[in-house]
DNA sequence: CTCGTAACGTTATACTGTAACATCATTACA
DNA sequence: TGTAATGATGTTACAGTATAACGTTACGAG
């Protein structure tokens, strides 16, 4: 699994940020674009703590309600999302619009891919229909094994 | 979302633990018995913390490695699933068979209800199928909100 | 019997996340 | 311009979740 960001990529989620920002009239203070640089620049998943650890770096507070508070705002603008199973996170690969997405998490590196696929989203609704179930939006979350990991074995 | 357990379902619920252990080879010990009828009788996902209380009152030790490990074995025989989200575990729904299964969460409630969707998991299977990923056994989880709370708004 | 293994107990600690309140900056408006 | 409201961040303290490491007990195989 792909675990590099490019430089495009890094700037397409900021550019994507600012959007989202002045489109919800938030701030992207100089915290929150650090933040989203961080995760943008590990390119997988990674913890709050270690989001923490670099901050303290850079000058900013490094008690933890710094890094909860700001994920927490990224998350509502949809440009990270968290991944429960590892509790980690992770720069939304499609931060353009709003989406129910499906992440591959690979246990062995620690990789992820996101992708959306109007074909489980329909059939995850379906079953949720059928309970009178209101999904809120999400990313569902699928854990194995990578092809260059798999490789690797 | 229905929460109650009937006598039945737990009935059922033991019986194939003695089934997947006599299988595995493994041992159906007290504890073990007792968790399973612990989750069993919630009726809805509940946490490590509460169960240990549980065990407590009767007479096992109540230090957090006992429900932790318990659990895991009960999950390795596919009894019991976690729910990420919110750090909690369930009985399983459908014990007696391998299953990829999808699982909707109630935030209002707490309540929770399998399926197992053919749809999805093969529509998903694909995905991974393109990804060269292997998925590992699972349940994926849904968050939202189910038909009892959102009529009670 | 005794040896090896599985199960369980015990202690300590690591990791993850939040409550509550203080401080500072920005905006709005009298 | 004062001042009040709001939003953002800082700070302290703590709650909740999970595991490492090691000791003890139970029990069947040889
Ligand atoms: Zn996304
Ligand atoms: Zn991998
Ligand atoms: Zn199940
Ligand atoms: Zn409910």
């Amino acid at each position: 699994m792909r675990q590099k960001t490019t430089a495009a990529e890094r700037r397409a989620g900021l550019a994507a940020a600012e959007r989202a920002c002045s489109r919800s009239g938030k701030k992207l203070t100089p915290l929150r674009r650090r933040v989203l640089e961080l995760v943008l620049n590990a390119g997988k998943p990674v913890g709050a703590y270690n989001l923490l650890k670099s901050l303290r770096a850079d000058g900013f507070s490094d008690a933890p309600p710094t890094i909860y508070r700001t994920l927490e705002f990224l998350q509502a603008q949809g440009l990270v999302h968290r991944i429960a199973k590892s509790n980690t996170f992770v720069a939304c690969s499609r931060p353009h619009d709003d989406h129910f997405g499906l992440i591959f998490v690979c246990r062995q590196c620690g990789g992820a891919v996101e992708l959306e696929e109007q074909q489980v989203i329909a059939d995850i609704g379906c079953c949720a229909g059928r309970l009178g179930f209101q999904m809120s939006r999400q990313v569902l979350e699928v854990e194995g094994t990578c092809r260059d990991c798999g490789a690797a074995l």
